[in-house]
DNA sequence: GGGCTTTTGTGAAATTATAAACATACTATA
DNA sequence: TATAGTATGTTTATAATTTCACAAAAGCCC
């Protein structure tokens, strides 16, 4: 394997794979082989191994792969071994599912820091959160370092939130808001949004 | 334009342009161009017209896309003109937040049933609805001819419900439980998985 | 230890997807 | 009515992705 750009398409199944990793790790099994999670995972076993021959060489020929180690490359390659802070900005019904979502515990996020431009809710708690006023996205985000936020702001809130995010020196951003954001050069966005799979699988229907 | 199979990928996209498009319409607008909704998606102008090219053509040359005909026209064809039933399993934080989404008005989809194994939650009210008992998804959702199922469980009891949900003749399955479920053929199913997203972005940190 | 089975990592081949290029058609304007 | 300017739909070219196929390595069993 030699280090070279890698496909984005590539690193998007490096998370599937994690994910699947897991799932066997908790069922007490020590190794897997690429047929296994492909077959876990509807994606050839091929593709598996090419995709992970990226990034060197984790498996041992005859046998596969220990899950154990397989999994620890994988966090290191994503980056997600320590857990990032990330800003949640939006305390509506959704804010409210996510602050309360056990599933980003050990998967390398932790939200710690929730915001709101409601005056009814700055000041309030979300589960063990106090709302902070979008107002100070900018200064608080800045100060902490943060770089992963979400954004649960309905959709003619999300531009501004997005860019009070990208002064505030965020990298990444999860938007759930049901609009294509512009950012500059460097940050990225990835879309959440439950309409726009509903439909796709519509057209089959 | 000659009728072939659609690659998926193409089929992807058409919610993103109609969504491009419903933005569009919303400030008035009475055209669009391949150009502008590129630009506004970052796709490029020739796959978008590509992409509309393999189910007819809906512009003028020298003009560009009526906003409202290709909107109807990709409604049509991704079949959101009515709009289907959706059956809602898991009645927790983010069941609720579902429930009380408004960005499904319009889009061809309305929940219309909402089911939860916790006999506490059980015949409670979860906003305009009832809580009904997962025992009798079965009966209910094939009863009402319902093809489209929301998962918001706890992923141990996923499969559970997909399998369920299949029996009873769902045909569409947004799953947000972190899991890839088992479903026959026939059967769709669609992943929404926060950490799958971070995950992602945390790569390119 | 030798033979058999399994499974990896990886080039080469096949397939699929994207982008570029362009002929054609339409609008507007003078 | 002629001309210039646009923007489509489609063909062609380029690029990316997936699949195939197989040598090599490791385990297992007698």
């Amino acid at each position: 394997m030699v280090s070279k750009a890698i496909p984005d398409i590539v690193v998007g199944r490096l998370p599937l794979y994690l994910r699947a990793l897991s799932f066997l790790a908790a069922e007490g099994r020590q190794v897997t082989s690429s047929q296994e999670l492909g077959q876990k995972l509807g994606i050839s076993a091929a593709q598996i191994r090419k995709d992970l021959s990226h990034f060197g060489e984790f498996g041992k020929q005859g046998t596969g792969y220990d899950i154990k180690y397989l999994s620890e490359q994988l966090r290191r390659i994503l980056k997600v071994t320590e857990e990032h802070e990330v800003a949640l900005v939006g305390a509506g019904d959704l804010g409210h599912a996510l602050v309360h979502y056990d599933g980003f515990a050990g998967k390398g996020f932790r939200i710690s820091v929730v915001f709101d431009n409601n005056p009814q809710k700055i000041g309030r708690r979300l589960g063990t959160f106090e709302i902070l006023d979008s107002e100070s996205i900018e200064t608080i985000i800045a100060d902490r370092g943060i770089e992963v936020a979400i954004v649960a702001v309905p959709p003619n809130a999300a531009q501004e939130v997005v860019d009070a995010l990208v002064r505030a020196g965020v990298k990444a951003i999860l938007n759930y808001a049901p609009i294509t954001v512009k950012v500059p050069e460097g940050v990225q966005v990835q879309y959440i949004d439950p309409v726009i799979h509903l439909q796709r699988m519509a057209y089959y229907l």
